[in-house]
RNA sequence: GCGUGGGUAGUCUAGCGGUAUGACACAGGCCUUCCAAGCCUGUUGCGCGGGUUCGACUCCCGCCCCACGCACCA
């Protein structure tokens, strides 16, 4: 159980997180990584590469840029339908959606119109603010998306990009060229995208800059699910709450094929099961903390069709908290690029001819490094982070037991050859459980420590973060002890 | 953006119209044969700007930032 404050304060106090610019008294939705945050990044990152990317020789990494001009985020729609008009009351302040006013007053739907329209509207209603009956101001459309002025003239309209997909998009068919013709074909970024998010809350929870991590499978509706073994999901039960059960607490267990009998694709299905298998066996996420939430349709963007938040259960937000989705966006994207560019985006593949779709698995990286902090924070007599092993910031702590004697030259030594290899931490300050203490804050799995046995050639011992238990083990079998404990093959409860 | 509460060292905290308390952490030293021991020494702070005042961390105003609720989150 931690709470917001204590996952903020070990962060800070243990270079993780924490808000950028506190010099200058912050910048509200931006955040800072330290060293050890962002090594636990890169480990996490190496942790998604390995699973989505390991499903399929035919899914790869990419990276773009994060500006994009104006035309190609008309095509995907951001620049008209990512945009609020907002109403703000002259009495009080409060602002609206322009749109949601008028339907409130007339019961029907205002989607599209310009802010004089919505301003005329208004008039001829004879709307006024909801709140306290003041005189509502003029509409101005809200854009979540940051504007930039490219070049000297700054003609040329351009916006950071709000999500890393378009990204893959503007880049399918140089790839599909690249990657000889064949679907399904996967792109993947891990980059920053950019909201002008209207209020940033909850630390790196809602955050004007932030991190995804995106893979776009590219696929012919009427052949992928036969190149998927579905067979081998179709009993895993899979975490899901329907939308009309999204503000109750916990999920329900249905086997992937019983979903499927639920009209879910089987493919859409089989990557449920995949991105499941990485959150509980991957990250050891709590089974009951995860789950997928149906959205229904006034609630998912109007591309997608069929669309799941992977949620995780945390202490410090609250609870069930969206860290991803798993997304349906069918061929919008591509025909969006196609009628705007002009230039055709579908291909001939397996003797038929179409623009292909996509299903979308998208991550929020700051999110998720967030939710491992809060579910592996634990305080007993001091604080211990247990991460799985593989996603802790330092792998190793190596210490020798007192300062004398010849044991800091020898712990020295062994640390000099251990982190040729491994992210290693050498401490010599303070007492050796105020070291292990400091381990234990960040994660470090395990540490080694050199004692006066080892200088009579019997071996270091290898002490547990979770259990505090040792073992002593030979100094040549080291190395190859440590891989086979990261690797999970062997544990300390024997 | 609205409302409520808040902002004192790396973290957590005490306090007052006369520039600040303590704990932990951190650094150096002594000691130490395995889990934040002890002793000595040391570094670091009143979110920013303006006003009132002889003097503001303290009172007033504006701003910034944070949490919570509302709204927002194609």
């Amino acid at each position: 159980m931690a709470s917001y404050d204590d996952v903020m304060s070990l962060s800070v106090r243990r270079g993780f997180l924490w808000p950028a610019v506190d010099l200058y008294g912050g910048f509200a939705g931006f955040y800072d990584y330290g060293h050890n945050g962002v090594l636990m990044r890169r480990r996490w990152e190496d942790l998604w590469i390995e699973t989505f990317l390991g499903l399929s020789d035919d899914y790869h990494l990419i990276d773009t840029t994060t500006i994009l001009p104006e035309p190609a985020l008309k095509a995907s729609g951001h620049v008209d339908h990512f945009t609020d008009i907002l109403v703000t009351c002259t009495r009080c302040g409060e602002s609206y959606r322009g749109d949601q006013l008028l339907e409130a007053a007339t019961h029907e739907e205002h989607e599209g119109l310009t802010p004089a329209e919505i301003d005329a509207r208004i008039r001829d209603l004879k709307i006024r603010c909801p709140n306290c009956k003041g005189e509502l101001g003029p509409a101005r459309p809200f854009n979540m998306m940051f504007p930039l002025e490219v070049g000297p003239t700054g003609k040329d309209r351009a916006y950071l990009r709000p999500e890393t997909a378009q990204g893959v998009y503007l880049n399918f068919k140089r790839e599909f060229e690249a990657l000889r013709r064949r679907l399904p074909l996967g792109l993947a970024i891990i980059g920053r995208a950019y909201r002008n998010e209207i209020s940033p809350r909850q630390g790196a929870y809602r955050m004007r800059e932030f991190l995804q991590a995106e893979l776009q499978i590219f696929f012919d509706p009427a052949t992928f699910a036969d190149g998927l073994r579905f067979d081998a999901v179709a009993s895993t039960p899979i975490r899901i709450a329907w939308a009309t059960e999204k503000n109750q607490p916990g999920a329900h267990d249905i086997a992937a094929k019983d979903l499927v009998a639920r009209d879910l694709p089987p493919w859409y299905v089989y990557h449920l099961a995949a991105v499941q298998r990485f959150y509980l066996d991957g990250l050891q996420v709590p089974r009951d903390a995860f789950r997928f939430a149906e959205l229904d349709e006034k609630e998912r963007a109007f591309y997608n069709k069929i669309h799941f938040d992977i949620q995780v259960k945390q202490e410090s937000l609250g609870g069930f908290k969206e860290v991803g989705g798993v997304h349906y966006r069918t061929d919008h994207d591509l025909k969006g690029h196609e009628a705007m560019s002009h230039l055709k985006q579908s291909v001939t593949f397996g003797g038929s001819k179409l623009i292909p779709h996509v299903l979308e698995l998208s991550f929020g990286v700051d999110r998720n490094i967030w939710t491992l902090l809060d579910l592996s924070y634990s305080k007993g007599e001091r604080v211990v982070l247990r991460l799985p092993p593989r996603i802790a910031p330092v792998t190793v702590g190596v210490f020798p037991l007192v300062n004398k004697d010849g044991l800091p030259e020898k712990a020295e030594a062994l640390h000099a050859n251990l982190r040729k290899r491994l992210t290693v931490s050498y401490d010599e300050s303070g007492s050796i459980g105020r070291r292990y203490a400091r381990m234990d804050e960040i994660g470090t799995p395990f540490s080694v420590t050199v004692d006066h046995e080892t200088l009579e050639g019997k071996g270091v011992t290898v002490r547990e973060r979770d259990s505090q238990k040792q073992i002593r083990v030979k100094e040549a079998d080291l190395t190859d002890t440590l891989d086979r404990l990261l690797a999970g093959e062997v544990t300390f409860g024997a």
